[in-house]
DNA sequence: CTTAGGG
DNA sequence: CCCTAAG
């Protein structure tokens, strides 16, 4: 039997949907869910007819076609208008998918269990697996180039399946069968728990949704007919839609009369990006042939040599610096992901002991493993060693506002910014046991449970932003990260006018520990303004906004700024201020006593070589600084005083060696000379 | 990668 | 601290 699996963002479009029709606790825990996963994958059966063709192909093409305008010019919704547009989409496409399956409005899930809520979730998340895998072990390993065919048959097969119209999103993914094989659910910890912790889901529903339900749930209903929409290609189309997108920005359904139409569109569009964002791990090998070898292989190929030692920077503790350096090196990232999963689907290249070892490695080494949930692991038993395999990390979901003038070019860079900063930002990796959190690390893989007998998919792994900071909760729930955000924002609060477009919308939770979500954010907020800071300046064409979504509390959604500077689309940090102590001020003075100030390379060497956040540049700086501090009067010193003392020997210092440059030049040159 | 300087 | 031109 096939399925066809969508892929959607449920954040806030659940609300409406299942506002509607909530009656029963299984729409309550799929709401649940959505809030929690924030993205999920719907799986849904399709016709047994449905070839296996299509199997996995369905993201593919979602990113296939995201990118089939290059050049032109994306456009994407204006505003804040943006979050109930998405509302509706997302419910409309709950709806179809349904309606494609069931022919039914009313039965937006249907469950054949009795406590199908969680059921529809294990499946839903299974099935992603399943695309992973199949993306993963298919034939894919050498044949990139057969993904245009591959696309091909995804479509047939669905068309075959008697699954006749497809909206936008709704096409994503299509898979066959598959409930039977080796199929392992993945059941993340995560979305588990969640869905059993009534705390989570018990809540209230966000004011912020609920105001909009009854808007959407009209609209919900005018797109059901489905069923009758095979003969409307332009619906299936994904992306290419740069037609009629200019008649969407415009009008913001306030009232259910107004069309449809643009409002989806307008959320599709949304979503796509949001879609591409997560399927950033396939994509490489469908579009952007730069990143891949010519034989069409997917080896990554590392074309940035050079990124070494700023990666090393950064990763000493210089946690947002540079990354855009990366760009290119991120880009292919994606590629060494999808590389090191097709290794580790080699059985030979069962892991081991510390068995995310050699997944991490490869992902982190590159600096992209992305972040949370997505655990596919698969224990075999060989002898006492456990193997696990890790088929991908899901990215959490982000959500990105640009201009509609950006090019698409752009949007792909602020995605892969928007993933570099997230993967780079100290991500820690956690690892889940039947949806608990194996806090002690010291355990071994036995003592844990964690054995050659144990489950397929009792564990899970997920990428975590701060050890320190995570929630009791057994729900590794904060499994998502955020991009530098400045205080948040209520929605509420958030400014209808266009230049929210220029900013970041972030769903972040009050909470302490969210708050704190890795080292994301930082602490200097020195020159933060407000969120609605003025300096993002409209003609910017810069993107803005990335925001990893913690998908807790919607309650708590907020819209910030992801950068203060509007002229920074940069993800890439600032480094935190770190003032030189006295003692290291001494050690500076002393270094340069001795070595002079043309070679902070050496003085780093020399005195700082073990305070890995200094840098040579940095210590040429604080000289450069200190030196100034000497010369300015006491009272116009800031910051820790640094003793009269040093600062003198720091001027005495100066003007020896700054006397010894001059004259090592004079040197140079009168031997210049006469050579001459 | 290092330096040197401006920002 | 960042960014960059230069070497």
């Amino acid at each position: 039997m096939g399925s066809m699996v969508i892929r959607c963002l449920l954040r806030l479009e659940r609300r409406v949907t299942f506002k509607k029709r909530a009656e029963d606790n299984q729409m309550r825990a799929f709401d649940l869910l959505a809030t929690v996963a924030g993205e999920m994958l719907l799986e849904r059966e399709s016709s047994p007819s449905s070839s296996n063709a299509s199997k996995g192909n369905g993201p593919i093409a979602c990113v296939q076609n995201m990118w089939e305008n290059e050049d032109k010019l994306v456009k994407i919704e204006q505003s804040y208008q943006g979050f109930s547009d998405r509302r509706v989409l997302a419910s409309e496409l709950v709806q179809q998918a349904d309606d494609q399956k069931y022919g039914s409005e009313e039965s937006l899930f249907p469950q054949n269990d009795g406590h199908s809520g969680f059921a529809s979730i294990v499946t839903i998340d299974s099935s992603e697996g399943f695309v992973d895998q199949r993306l993963v072990n298919g034939k894919n390993k050498n044949d990139t180039g057969s993904f245009a065919s591959k696309l091909d048959l995804g479509v047939s097969g669905y068309r075959e399946s008697g699954v006749c119209k497809l909206d936008c999103e709704t096409k994503i993914m299509i898979k066959d069968e598959l409930h039977n094989n080796g199929k392992v659910p993945i059941v993340t910890g995560t979305d588990k728990c969640s869905l059993e912790d009534p705390e989570v889901w018990d809540g209230k529903p966000p004011a912020l949704v609920s105001s909009d339900s009854s808007v959407k749930v009209p609209l919900c209903g005018d797109h059901i007919p489905c069923s009758s929409f095979p003969a409307s290609r332009d619906d299936v189309k994904i992306v290419s839609r740069d037609d009629d997108e200019k008649s969407s920005g415009c009008t913001h359904p306030s009232t259910i009369t107004k069309s449809i139409r643009p409002v989806s569109r307008i959320g599709n569009r949304r979503i796509r990006k949001i879609l591409a964002s997560k399927h950033w791990k396939v994509s490489p090998k469908l579009k952007d042939d730069t990143l891949l070898n010519n034989d069409g292989d997917l080896k990554p190929i590392c074309r940035n040599r050079k990124g070494y030692y700023k990666r090393q920077r950064s990763q000493m503790n210089i946690p947002f610096k540079k990354r855009k350096i990366f760009e290119r090196g991120s880009v292919s990232n994606p590629n060494r992901l999808f590389t090191c999963e097709g290794k580790s689907d080699s059985p030979e290249k069962g892991i081991n002991g510390d068995a995310s070892g050699s997944c991490v490695k490869m992902h982190g080494a590159t600096g992209t493993s992305s972040s949370v949930v997505c655990q596919h692991t698969s224990i075999q038993s060989r002898d006492s060693y456990v193997k696990l395999r890790i088929k991908s990390f899901r990215v959490p979901e982000l959500f990105i506002e640009m201009p509609e003038t950006a090019s698409v070019g752009s949007l792909k860079r602020t995605v892969m910014e928007a993933l570099t900063a997230i993967l780079g930002g100290g991500l820690h990796v956690g690892v889940l046991l039947r949806g608990k959190k194996v806090r002690d690390d010291n355990k071994t893989l036995l003592q844990t449970g964690i054995s050659h007998d144990y489950p397929l998919d009792a564990l899970g792994f997920a990428l975590e932003p701060n050890p320190s900071q995570n929630p009791p909760s057994i729900c590794p729930r904060n499994s998502s990260c955020m991009l530098p955000c400045d205080t948040p924002q209520p929605l509420t609060s958030y400014p209808p006018d266009s230049t929210v477009a220029h900013q970041a919308i972030c769903h972040s939770s009050p909470e302490p520990h969210l708050a704190n979500l890795g080292n994301f954010i930082e602490s200097d907020h020195d020159s933060a303004p407000s969120p609605t800071d003025t300096s993002v300046d409209k003609s910017t064409t810069d993107s803005k906004a990335l925001v990893a979504v913690p998908e807790m509390n919607v309650e708590a959604l907020a819209v910030v700024p992801v950068h203060r500077k509007s002229k920074r689309s940069e993800i890439a940090q600032r480094r935190i201020r770190r003032p030189f102590s006295v003692t290291e001020v001494e050690a500076l003075v002393q270094a340069v006593e001795k070595l002079g100030t043309g070679r902070w390379r050496d003085v780093k060497l020399l005195a700082f070589d073990n305070a890995k956040h200094r840098t040579y540049v940095d210590l040429k700086d604080k000289w450069k600084t200190l030196v100034h501090t000497a010369r300015i009067s006491p009272q116009q010193r800031r910051g820790e005083p640094v003793p009269q003392e040093l600062l003198d020997r720091v001027l005495t210092a100066h003007a020896f060696w700054s006397k010894q440059q001059a004259r090592q030049q004079l040197k140079q040159h009168a031997e210049t000379c006469l050579l001459i």
